[in-house]
DNA sequence: CTCATCCATAACTCTCTGGTTATTGATCTG
DNA sequence: CAGATCAATAACCAGAGAGTTATGGATGAG
């Protein structure tokens, strides 16, 4: 079971795919054709890169007619927050302990 | 000039480097033969990461002696947490447009 | 109905990278 | 000094994945 952080790094490691998540994000939905305009790939390209960022829950799609209009979903990014703020938690429990040890030193 | 954003989202993409950033998050220093013997690969493989996560500003090295010691730089991960506040940020921007547009509406 | 447009999928290529084993350089030990 | 251990590098391999072109399926327009 590959958790979720796995998905979530892989998914934004890439500078194609996360650009298009930033400008979803800035400027809101967007159709695959205005998508495709700025990123400089082909449409299949970010066709799949829309994929992988559902399937990370990134995003979300709603058809309308024959376009499909994609926005972002950043409560999808919280994952990635705890990550980060449990590896710097790590650091400042290690720090505490290190706090702890010297006024014990110091005694 | 790829920014410091996609150095930082591919080196902790792979899970294996990863779980080492995180050993050495939550248990301080560590050489790399100890690093070696939880990682699940060759040594070489360990070092190869280490070396990324070092380009990456992510550790710093100690040499002593014949052994490496290598620890975390959890300040390397601030232009990440600056990132992800930013597309939330962009949400919540977009969402009082929306919010003004609305009250404007309303009048 | 016919043609055009929009998006997704298929099939393929090519590069990148994470893994391996083998080796070397450096340091500790006897 | 000789042998052993630690880490980094070299050389190579295989799989993943990001890109392409070609195509198909569905919807809108004339």
């Amino acid at each position: 079971m590959p958790d979720s952080h796995d998905m979530l790094f892989r998914t934004l490691a890439d500078p194609t795919r996360r650009a298009i998540f930033e400008r979803l994000c800035r400027d809101g939905e967007q159709t695959v054709g205005a998508l495709t305009a700025r990123a400089g790939v082909s449409q299949p390209a970010v066709s799949k890169h829309l994929g992988v960022l559902k399937q990370a829950g990134l995003v979300r799609d709603r058809h309308q007619g024959r376009q499909t209009h994609y926005c972002a979903q950043p409560g999808a990014l919280s994952p990635l927050i705890d990550w980060t703020s449990q590896m710097a938690g790590f650091w400042e429990a290690r720090f505490d302990d290190l706090e702890d040890l010297l006024k014990r030193m110091d005694q």
